[in-house]
DNA sequence: GTCTATAGGCAGATAGAC
DNA sequence: GTCTATCTGCCTATAGAC
């Protein structure tokens, strides 16, 4: 499928692309309000004014940041669901996006803006906050397809146990950054995962 | 114990602490990049070159708030352990701590100074990293007590266990804030626990 | 689409009077 | 200890030339 958004073959990727790259991961990094304009534009080379026309306003770079975010995260639970069918194996496959994220010294970009939450404008607000519910309705039903198939044990309802994963993979990022330590993250990851497998 | 910092009785807090405290719930709710010396003085009724008399710099601010926090929390640690001898009640005790933060829509203030970690000056990045430590050294300690005792089940060292609770009550306050609801946070520590407490 | 130039405001921080 | 006044620098954002 041959995309041309652009006259010039073989060329690198499109200014707003760049731009939510670069923006991508200085959120992912430093937070919201950890970066400024000049970060970007000195990065790529280019003016404050230049990305003020992609994006009139950071509000709106923000809101742009979380929608090409949230659409990647679940085109790959998608993959997930195609390429596995057990439960536990589809847990794991969740833990290693956030573990993809995690290598690079990165917090969750929802998770960040979790943090950041009482500073952001109310439409990010709500772009975050679809996040985690949309994350909570997957893993729901993967609990609870686990259960069915006998592969995954715990009791009620899955909704608390699916919020205990988002936030327990969450919280794990965000204390096993400042030791730029990977096993960390992988260690929390298959506590919360093990305790909930049936032993085979 | 009469403490004599002030001549005048029955007064409010001193100045320094006043700032502590509305600085300590700023940097909690907006974290350390979400307020300014403006936000502190125009809440006290004081100029910001007040501030900047008892705290010179806003690193420095921030170290007075992370030595604070954690003296009042480990202080609290060592109540528990005066208090309780079960294993299971300390770690539910523990869990409480981090609800009753999360009770003012706050979050602990390591937790949110460890997402704003890559902005820090370096004495606060040690301060931070320190608490996290020593967070892991009371729990790893309370579960192998817990094991020893027969209340509590786990295998292998109790240091990945600790940290994965460390992390998990830090992503459920992360997580559960948007959503104003303790109950969120409570079912996720009940989860985290449980999962850890022999079935009697 | 990208630039120069600039507006208008707020940041952290200091000097010196009281 | 707290104030007024001020500095310097950075922030988000806009106008208008190319």
């Amino acid at each position: 499928m041959a995309r041309a958004e652009s006259s010039t073959s073989a060329r690198s990727a499109s200014t707003p692309a760049q731009i939510l790259d670069v923006a991508e991961r200085l959120v992912q990094e430093r937070g919201f309000n950890g970066f400024s304009y000049a970060d970007i534009a000195s990065e790529l080379g280019v003016t404050k004014a230049a990305l003020h026309y992609h994006f009139a306003s950071k509000a709106d770079l923000g809101d742009a940041l979380i929608d090409r975010y949230a659409e990647r995260f679940f085109a790959a639970l998608a993959s997930v669901d195609g390429d596995e069918t057990d439960a536990v194996v589809k847990l794991r496959a969740y833990a290693k996006l956030y573990a993809d994220v995690f290598r690079n010294d990165r917090m969750c970009l929802c998770g960040m803006l979790a943090a950041d939450y009482a500073t952001l404008p109310d439409p990010m607000r709500a772009r975050v906050v679809k996040f985690f519910d949309d994350n909570e309705v997957w893993l729901a039903r993967v609990l609870e397809e686990g259960r069915k198939a006998g592969s995954i044990r715990f009791e009620g309802s899955p909704r608390p146990v699916a919020r205990t994963l988002i936030g327990g993979l969450e919280g794990a990022m965000l204390v096993a950054r400042p030791y730029h330590d990977v096993k960390r993250f992988r260690d929390a990851a298959d506590l919360l995962i093990g305790g909930l497998a049936v032993e085979r």
